[in-house]
Parts: C-alpha cells; structure tokens; sequence
DNA sequence: GGCCGTTTGTGACAAGGTCACCGACGCTGC
DNA sequence: GCAGCGTCGGTGACCTTGTCACAAACGGCC
C-alpha cells in the first residue's frame, strides 16, 4: 500500500484526476488506500463504513438480496466512481438488504469523515465530482428500476448476453438469474429457447453466441 | 407570492429551518417560489430544469411511465424535501422515462444554479441539507426497488392500503396499480378476493378496511 | 328516463416464479 | 480407469402475475 501511495495514483483516476491541486494534495495527504480482495463485502458489516469510498482499481457489484436467496444487481462501481450507497447508508440509518461485492481485487480511497467534509467545503471541484457521482447513481437505479419492472425476461437477457460478451459469455445460469432479478429455471428454459432459435450455443458455464445480429434485433424489439 | 415571500416561509419548511442565518437570507433574497397546480408536471419538459426544486407546501409524486402506459410511484417530494431527480437529470442528461406530477397544489423554492453553487461553497449546514435529501431519495429508490421486484402482490397491497388509511381508502383500483407498478385487474382480482375474506368492503372508487388487524397480518408475512 | 364516460368484473391465455427432483458434467482421490 | 461428490443444467407441475377482449355496473348530466 505504501508503494501504491507513493506514486500519483490520484492522476489515474478518471474523475478524480480533474480535481484542483489543492483538493489532491488533501487527498493524497489525508486517505488511506484500502484493498478488498475479489468476492469480498466492500461494505458489509464491521467495516468502518464512516468514510467516503472511491473505487481506484477494480470494480464492485452492489446488489439486492430477498430473504429467499433471490438477487439482483442496481449498478456496479468502477475507477473514479464511488458507492454513494455507502454514504446514504449513514446518514439515514435504514438497513436495506444491499450488499457491495468486489469483482476483482478492488483498491479504493477511503476519505475519513473530515477529510470530506473539509473538501466540500474547500474545492468547489470535490463538490462537483460528489453531486455528478450521486446524480450517476440515482440515473443507474432509475433505469435499472425500469428494467426490472417493466421488460420482457427475454429482451433482458438477450441485452445482458450482448453487453457482456465478444462472441461468448462465461457464465452459470444461476449469475445470470441473479444480474436480472429473475431466477435460475427461468433463464435456463429461456436459453434453451435462444438455442433452438439458433441464436446461442450452450455449454457448461458459457453461452457461445451465434448469431448476433438477430440477438440484437430480439433485444431491440419494442414493447 | 410577493406576500408569499414576505413572511418567513423558510422557517416553516422543515430541513431547511436548520440552516445557517446567511444560508437563509441568500436563499429568501435569491430564490424565486414557483407553483404548480394540483395535476400539474413538476419537472416536464418546458420547465426551467436549472434549478434546485425545494418543495415548501404540497406533495410531488415521482413515477416512471412505460410506453404501454403501465406506471410505478417511486418516491413523493413533501415540504423541505428536494426532487434530486431534477438535479440529476441536469447532469447526466439521461433521459429516463420518469415523471414528477403535483398531488396538490404545489409551492416550491427554485433556487438558481448560480444560487445553489454559492450557498453549497458557503453554507456547511446547506451541505448537508443537500447531502441528506440525496441520501434519502436513494433510500426510497431502494425500498421501491425491493418491494417491486421481491414481494408478493399481495402482501404489496395490503400494506398500502393501511399505508393510505384511517379507516377508508379513496382511490380507483387503476390508481392503486400504478402505485404498485402492476395492473389494473390484478388490483381488483386480489381487492376482489380480499372482500371475500372479510377484511374490506369495496364501493366504487372507495376501499373500506373492515378488519385491519388481520390486514396487517397479511402485510407482515414474511416472504 | 336515456346517454356517456368511468370504473369494475371476468374468462382465457401467456409469461414468469417456485418446487421437487433428476441427470449430466467435471473434478478429486484412489 | 473409475467411484464419489459437488455444481450445473433440464424438466414438469403448479401458482401468481400480466395481458387482452369485452361486458356489466355506476354516476352524472342533459
């Protein structure tokens, strides 16, 4: 970590590295990196979760869980963006069912509690780059919202397989389920269904696809 | 609204009542109140969007709308809450389908953008208002999430009915679908089989809860 | 009363979620 | 090789929810 300090990591963050001067030194200064090592809770309980998190490398899912076991995935975390989850979190005290998982090995920034507040205060550019975080997330949940509520199962995993693939997509049905908020069965049968279609070839753990061009065409369609 | 202005609405609206003396001078000086009549659309296109919408008096109902015309309420905007939506759609200039209607008649303090960015480099107290009222939306948004796509209909229409109760509930059952995100005849199938079992009598647009104990069993159920 | 727009009821069907259970695959250890 | 085991995928039955088409009931208003 003391390596990772010692280089100017904060010029590599996209959002980050549009900050003035000031706010950077204050930064580099004052925040500790933190390491989560992939499939750990970014924000689960017992971390110290006083602070303001921003992703440097890596990426983190965060996610809804029922009490059933089904899931579903509201939006992912990257370079320069950060978990504004985390921040609501404390300051309204409601304990939804959300939970932060690192994808990768995740480095991120944690500003202690002052440190933000001191920043806000003092760059009007730390300010801007909170506000466009939030208004990000809140644009991510509305259309995933969106997604969730009102879309065909079908149109929404041919989207799914589309953004996530070059020409296959590895994967157990069971993720898949969960990136949606649907379930297990209801993937499988709507895979074989793509299959029969000719549209993707199945295997254990990876969806070849075969013709995305009308994978796409299926994804488009109105509705 | 001159005679609007000249008493001070500030101190009445809750959330803003703590902030800072200069914070509320700036914002009685510089911050025009506009008003939407009951019906009307808060944030629709037209509207100068520029502004950060702090609601005084009324209520501002926030839903999404799908293009078959199916609806789902995702949060409401009361006195000394602030429609982050607003803020948002400004800055990431994604254009979600989602809409914001006047349930009243609706009085709001529209502070300029050059307004906003003063008091939030000014005011630490303003600060937080902003932060606080970001962190409350997210958790609505959350809680809507969830309910919406992990709960029963069921359980979801019970417990809005005593959500919305003293003792009789006014509302067409298509009104409370798009509060739900569901269907109309869904909603009257499942009032439907609720009057068979006693717990409500149904009337043209009016719903009497006759046995809200055992309703509010159902509401809790886990699941 | 008759007309008209709104609200509610209903049946048939499609889509999606749940449950139970099985079989197929891939790995590990022998 | 192969026996055992855990994960992954397939399937049928059934229930809930959403969609469509239409009809009946209600409440105002001439």
């Amino acid at each position: 970590m003391n390596s990772l300090a010692r280089i100017d990591w904060i010029a590599k963050v996209p959002g980050l590295d549009r900050l003035d001067g000031e706010a950077r030194a204050l930064i580099a200064t004052r925040t500790p990196l933190v390491q989560v090592p992939k499939g750990g809770h970014a924000f689960a309980a017992g971390t110290e979760c006083s602070s303001y998190l921003v992703v440097v490398t890596g990426c983190v899912r965060v996610q809804l869980i029922a009490e059933n076991g089904r899931e579903i995935v509201l939006y992912r975390v990257r370079s320069g963006e950060s978990c504004v989850l985390t921040t609501s979190c404390l300051m309204t005290r409601a304990p939804y069912g959300a939970e932060a998982i690192a994808e990768d090995d995740v480095v991120a920034a944690a500003l202690p509690g002052e440190t933000f507040r001191a920043l806000l205060a003092s760059s009007a550019t730390f300010r801007d780059f909170v506000l466009a975080a939030y208004a990000d997330r809140v644009a991510d949940l509305i259309l995933t919202m969106e997604d969730a509520v009102f879309h065909r199962i079908d149109r929404r995993l041919a989207r799914l397989l589309l953004a996530r693939s070059m020409a296959a997509v590895t994967a157990t049905h069971q993720e898949l389920a969960a990136e949606l908020g649907s379930a297990r069965e209801v993937v499988s049968r709507q895979l074989k269904s793509f299959e029969k279609q000719g549209l993707v070839v199945l295997s254990r753990g990876r969806i070849d696809i075969v013709d995305r061009a009308r994978l796409v065409r299926l994804a488009d369609e109105a509705d």
